[in-house]
Order: C-alpha cells, then structure tokens, then sequence
DNA sequence: CAAAAATAGATTGCACACAACTTAATTTTG
DNA sequence: CAAAATTAAGTTGTGTGCAATCTATTTTTG
C-alpha cells in the first residue's frame, strides 16, 4: 500500500531538490567568473555557436526559456561586457545576441567546471550514461511548453 | 574527444530543463486547486506531519529552503486559508506551521496527483525505479548548504 | 495591395530562491 | 549568573522564471 502522497515518493521532488544542489555546487566556481547558473548556459549556448551569435527567440528554445525571463538576463550580460545585441538586417524584429572580446575569452576559465563537477557527483561513467539515458527519455516524453 | 563544455553534455542542464517541465506539468493540476509548486511541496510536508505542525526550520530542512523563501510563501499560504501560524510555547524563536481545515480538506482533492502525473512521464515501474535509485545516489553526493 | 494574422522581443506583475543582514530568544561559557 | 555565542524567523536586495500583455515588424490572406 504505497503513500503516493508523500514526500519521499516523488520523482519531482528529487529532481527539484538536485537540480538546486547542482547549482549551488555550481556556484562558488561561476562566481569566480562573475556568472550565475542561467547565465552560465547562456554562455554555453553561446561559446558553441557561430560567430554571427544567436537569435533571442533560438538561444529562447535552446535553453527552454522565454524572452520575459531572457530579455532582462542578456541585459544584465550585456551590461557585464559579455555579451553584445545586433538588431537583425534582414528582420528588423529578430535581435542577434553575441559575443564579446570578453565574452570569448572568459571561455578558457570554464574550460574545467564540466570535469570538476563531475568529479564531485561520485557517479561512474556507467552510471550516468545511465542517468543521461533515463533522464533523456523523460525529456523526451514530457511535452514542453 | 569529447567537448566537455557542450550544453548537450551537461547532466545539470538536463536536470535543470526536466525540472522545469515537471513544474510546468503540475501547474494546471495544481491551478484548479489554487497552489503553485512549491506550495504543494510544503503541503505535501504538512499532510504527513503530526497535527502539531511543523516549525519553519524543520520544514526548510525537508524542502531544502531558508526561511528567506519560506516566511514569504508562508505568509501566502497563510492570507489563502491553507496554514496557521503559532508561535512555541517552549522555544519562542519557533514557528509552528499547521494545516488548517480547508488545508486538511485539500488532501482529497490531490490525491490522484501523483498517479495521473506518473502517467504521463511514460517511465516503465523498473525506469522509474532505477531513476530514483540514480537520484538518490547523486542526491546522496552532493553535500547540501 | 490593404487588412488581418502571426511573429520577435520587451515589459509588467507575481512568486520563488538565496545571500546577507536584523531581531528576538535561548544556550553556552567564563 | 552575566556576557558571548548560537539559534529561529523575518527582512532586504538581486536574479531568475513565467503568464499576460504590448509594440513593432513581417507574413498571410481576402
């Protein structure tokens, strides 16, 4: 007779109270970098894009998120020097958000976050291959928006 | 030779975009009983505490948030009639948080929660269990605070 | 082609989430 | 026991995150 009220049972709540830990853990290095946890995938987004940048709107899709929370958050970046807007020439509503000297350069400090965090979850590489899979599959099963 | 930085690679970006889906999967559900997300997370702390309640404290080490997130939540839950607050006869610092009626009432109407929710994700039992077993590991790993 | 619909981005309002700080009460300690 | 340290909540300030709305620009359509 499971309780599929409590606590302890939900899924939700585990990756809810991870995802928080993960972004504390990433916190004190991002800091050093003068990043928070949204702005450091905005950076990710970005540092694998071309040199044009990319659109609000795909930079929008990419990390899941809208242009209520971006807007501001690109202005923040902007202001910090890493980023730069471009209105778009051929459609003068699309703005074309890219990287600046700084932007660029700041790239080589992160260059070690992804193995020192991995290093601290004390996963295997068969385990999160594993967790990688499981959690793909529930991505690709919940809708979004 | 694997690109460490690409946003593809991240575990925490996976777990950052699922918990926002979760969020968002809950939300009408959770409309319709007037909570938002993290509310239901302190209800379903509350549905299974003693009458007594809980005091601010310990439910911010069983949500994993400070009391700068929970005075305020709380202060809502409290203007929409779920919780009461009184303050510890023993201990004057303490808060106890309790349900009131209409917050123990709520419990029926989420009690399918859970299962209709699970239904979605589209997870086998045997996924579902080796998910939260992967969970719990990493959970497990990364110290909290 | 002109009106209607769609699209991109920004803005507003509300609710977290957390660091840093404040206040009041309790414990510890010299 | 009194001063110092600790603890529990609350407050303040900043940064998301999202729904709803607005504005400007394109695209579609009658």
């Amino acid at each position: 007779m499971a309780n599929h009220l409590a606590l302890e049972n939900q899924l939700c709540f585990r990756l809810y109270r991870l995802n928080k830990r993960m972004a504390k853990m990433y916190a004190p290095l991002l800091k050093s970098l003068n990043l928070t946890y949204p702005q450091y995938l905005v950076m990710l987004a970005l540092w694998q894009s071309t040199s044009e940048g990319l659109s609000v709107k795909s930079l929008g899709e990419t990390l899941e998120l809208d242009s209520g929370t971006l807007s501001p958050l690109l202005k923040r970046m902007q202001t910090n020097g890493l980023v730069q807007r471009t209105r778009s020439e051929e459609d003068e509503r699309t703005v074309l958000i890219s990287l600046t000297e700084s932007g660029i350069a700041l790239k080589a400090q992160a260059i070690d976050i992804p193995l020192t965090l991995f290093g601290k979850t004390g996963l295997s590489e068969s385990e999160f291959t594993q967790l990688t899979y499981l959690l793909d599959k529930l991505i690709s099963t919940t809708a979004n928006t």
